[in-house]
DNA sequence: TCTAAGATAAACACAC
DNA sequence: TGTGTGTTTATCTTAG
């Protein structure tokens, strides 16, 4: 989708951000009526996102994982910090919680900032990003594991695993079919899935449900992990292009703020509903407008600047920053 | 250089 | 009958 066109991303937390009431530049902090906090963190010179999703496919991730309360946003940077399986919430450290992943980076492809420019350097032109299209660093194994673990029943069909790594990454939406098989290579022939047969009743479609063996749950996790690092701390972050990504998260909107027209009262019952609100975590969104990006902030977390600018610098501050937010 | 893992392609059978 | 799914085999590439 192009992103030039300005619509308001169905899970935006704080459409207030875009309203129109927060100055650009001029101040360093400002906070909405809904009560986010959003600052302006830097005038950057972003490069139209090539992979945007459309609405509709974003509405379609949004709704379809426990990923979704993270998709419209999560993408800022890996930035988002709802451990997967909510069942894990109470045992972080173990390597069989998924919440290290929204810590260092989401499951969606990296997506760095750039570091803070000032204004007057944002006339020098940005190094080109590479093709959104780029293959993903993940294994095939590793993508049936993301989508398995994504999906709310921890089960899923071959069909659904191919539209999950379809709206996840961009790459195998004009990759040709051969991808498909190879998962289902992978489904057949990995010893970490297992094949559970539908309920007769319930049948819809063809094929079986998939589900990642809980035997081998620890080592694929293992294995995205390294991929993960290794591609965390290998890419030259702070000086290179994303090697996976564009700036722009895959399913965020470029927003001008004038555009938006806020409904008060249904941010207020989607905070209320916010189910991150006692999780420990806080939810970040990085919004873009014009030249400056907004980190928006729940109205009662607390990060000062020097945190906010910790947070957009690379993945190396991002752990740094999964640190503090730990507290 | 060897080995294991992963990617890719292809063929085939089966179910819907 | 066509298409999707699942299995198996073979070959190639790459990383360790």
């Amino acid at each position: 989708m192009d992103s030039s066109s300005h619509t308001l991303p169905p899970s935006s937390p704080c459409p207030t951000t875009f309203g129109g009431s927060l100055p650009f530049s001029s101040s360093p902090q400002h906070t909405c009526s809904s009560g986010h906090l959003s600052l302006p963190l830097s005038p950057i010179s972003f490069p139209p996102s090539p992979t945007s999703l459309s609405p509709a496919t974003a509405e379609s991730v949004h709704s379809s994982s426990p990923l979704s309360h993270c998709t419209a946003s999560q993408c800022l940077e890996g930035q988002n910090i709802q451990c997967l399986n909510t069942a894990d919430i109470s045992d972080q450290d173990d390597l069989t919680c998924l919440s290290w992943l929204h810590q260092r980076g989401n499951l969606l492809p990296l997506q760095p900032l750039p570091r803070m420019t000032p204004l007057s350097q944002s006339s020098t032109p940005t190094q080109p990003l590479p093709p959104a299209s780029s293959k993903p660093p993940y294994s095939f194994s590793s993508l049936i594991f993301m989508a398995i673990e994504a999906s709310p029943h921890k089960r899923l069909p071959v069909k659904d695993i191919y539209e999950w790594i379809v709206n996840n990454f961009p790459y195998y939406r004009t990759a040709s079919g051969g991808w498909r098989n190879s998962v289902r290579h992978n489904l057949s022939l990995s010893k970490s899935f297992r094949r559970i047969q539908r309920d007769k009743s319930q049948s819809v479609g063809k094929g079986s449900l998939w589900c990642v063996c809980p035997e081998y749950r620890p080592a694929l996790l293992e294995v995205l992990s390294k991929t993960h690092n290794y591609h965390s701390t290998n890419s030259n972050l702070i000086n290179k292009p994303a090697p996976l990504c564009p700036l722009t998260p895959d399913h965020e909107e470029l927003v001008p703020m004038e555009s938006i027209e806020y409904q008060q009262d249904e941010v207020s019952e989607e905070l209320e509903k916010d189910p991150l609100s006692d999780s420990g975590y806080i939810e970040l969104h990085y919004y873009q407008s014009n030249q400056y990006q907004y980190l928006v902030l729940p109205g009662d977390t607390e990060l000062d600047l020097e945190t906010v600018e910790i947070l957009q610098l690379d993945v190396e501050a991002q752990e740094a920053a999964g640190s503090l937010l730990d507290l």
